[in-house]
DNA sequence: GCACGTCAAGAGCACCGCTCTCGTCATGCG
DNA sequence: CGCATGACGAGAGCGGTGCTCTTGACGTGC
């Protein structure tokens, strides 16, 4: 009977009852991922290390080897983790502003200044999403469905300015051919209509300088000059934004 | 007579000529810097070893403690190279620009290429130098001189499209007082006039932009989204100089 | 009731950054 | 000119790291 019970499960509900042994090796892993990232948002990426956290959860490092294969693997787990976090604070920024009848460049103020507060709170975890690469990082694969979660609401906001009428067309067109892929147009929901047939390469554009403004404010490269960082962020996403045709509220 | 030449030699000419003792000490110096450099553009920052920096100087790695006090500064040397590395690059470019009679929107889309070209062809000394910052980075004091030869090379285009009237106004001028500080009024020249009293706060979104999206292509966030990076990145040049009325030449 | 698979523990390997000590050698001073 | 000082390289060693392998205990499923 018990053995048919556990067919039952593993036929139907198997990713939410699962075994008793399975579920108490997930346990183990979401544990050994909090107090990894605990350290990790301690000490950096570069400080992390497998046998402190072993220390740390009362085993021997040997034993987490059964639920990573390497340092790598569970720093991997690591970005997939950040990834979602920055995903979904763009998402609830997004949300929140919508909520508040934002028109669509207020939203996507909200939500950059939303990305850049994670980034302060949490610099380790940004680094390690946007900074350097790290060597042994196993693949985009599993991070890329989080990682697009910012860009589809960077769609969204722009999708829904073209369609009010916010949207100013482009002064001067890119030339030339479509320079995106077709995984950015379903991204996107299609290509753009005119006069926005651009509005792909200049939204990635616009993409990059949230995160590159983010990377190189947090990083320090602008240390010296700016007497009020946050001011001088928004002005410099606004500018940003007008290369799309987005009109940011200043003030 | 040595030591009374000696002691001439140490008050007129001591950073030249040199102790010999001075002069050995610096040769090894820059022997170390060459092998660790060649590490660093081999295995990273991440993988860079001290000792087997001294192995392959037929040294002990003890040894090397009596030019380096750590580790870290050895890396800071090694940072402070390669800032000065890509100042010179985008120097160079500039100048060669210049001399080939560029305009101004000309000549910094060859600055622009020129350091992604190094950002290519150096992948870990760029992400030395822009990427996420090591632990136990001295101070920004050794390297600002360096860092700021790339600004000067914006400034310098930015303030020939001012003078030669093809630098467009803002459409829609940022509001507030200056939010730079006057160590960048100073790289620029001064405070700038009527139409562009913005135009530093706008140079420095630019300089962002160069490198924000330098990196967020070097470290492979748009490896799935682009079908021709270099063609999209010239672009995106063009499009972020719009936002200090710099026109590029594209096509 | 027994065998199997899973797990944690421990020892051990190679490597790391860094410190300390100890000969050696050239240098500069009296 | 001779000697003491100081710089230098070698080596041993400490504590730490990632990772592998073996061993023994435990709970589960047949």
């Amino acid at each position: 009977m018990r053995s048919a019970l556990s067919v039952v499960c593993h036929a139907l509900d198997m990713s939410v009852v699962k075994d008793a042994r399975a579920r108490a090796r997930a346990e183990v892993v979401v544990a050994i991922k909090a107090t990894a990232a605990q350290h990790l948002a301690q000490t950096g990426a570069a400080g992390l290390s497998l046998r402190a956290v072993a220390r740390d959860l009362g085993l021997v490092s040997s034993a987490l080897y059964r639920y990573f294969p390497s340092r790598d693997a569970l720093l991997t787990a690591l970005i997939v983790d950040a990834y979602d976090a920055v995903g979904e604070v763009a998402e609830r920024a997004d949300a929140a502003a919508l909520a508040a009848g934002a028109d669509p460049g207020a939203r996507w103020l909200e939500v950059c200044r939303a990305v850049r507060g994670w980034a302060r709170a949490s610099p380790h975890e940004y680094a390690l999403v946007y900074g350097t690469p790290v060597p042994g990082y196993s693949a985009p694969h599993d991070t890329v469905e989080a990682a697009v979660r910012l860009s589809r609401v960077m769609a969204a906001v722009v999708t829904a300015a073209a369609a009010d009428g916010s949207l100013r067309p482009p002064q001067r067109p890119l030339p030339g051919p479509t320079l995106v892929t077709d995984a950015v147009a379903a991204v996107a929901g299609g290509a753009p209509p005119p006069p926005y047939e651009d509005l792909l390469e200049r939204s990635l554009v616009l993409l990059t300088a949230l995160i590159g403004t983010t990377s190189y404010l947090q990083f320090g490269h602008l240390h010296l000059a700016l007497v009020d960082d946050d001011a001088w962020f928004d002005r410099a996403m606004a500018v940003a934004a007008e290369g799309v045709g987005l009109v940011l509220p200043l003030d």
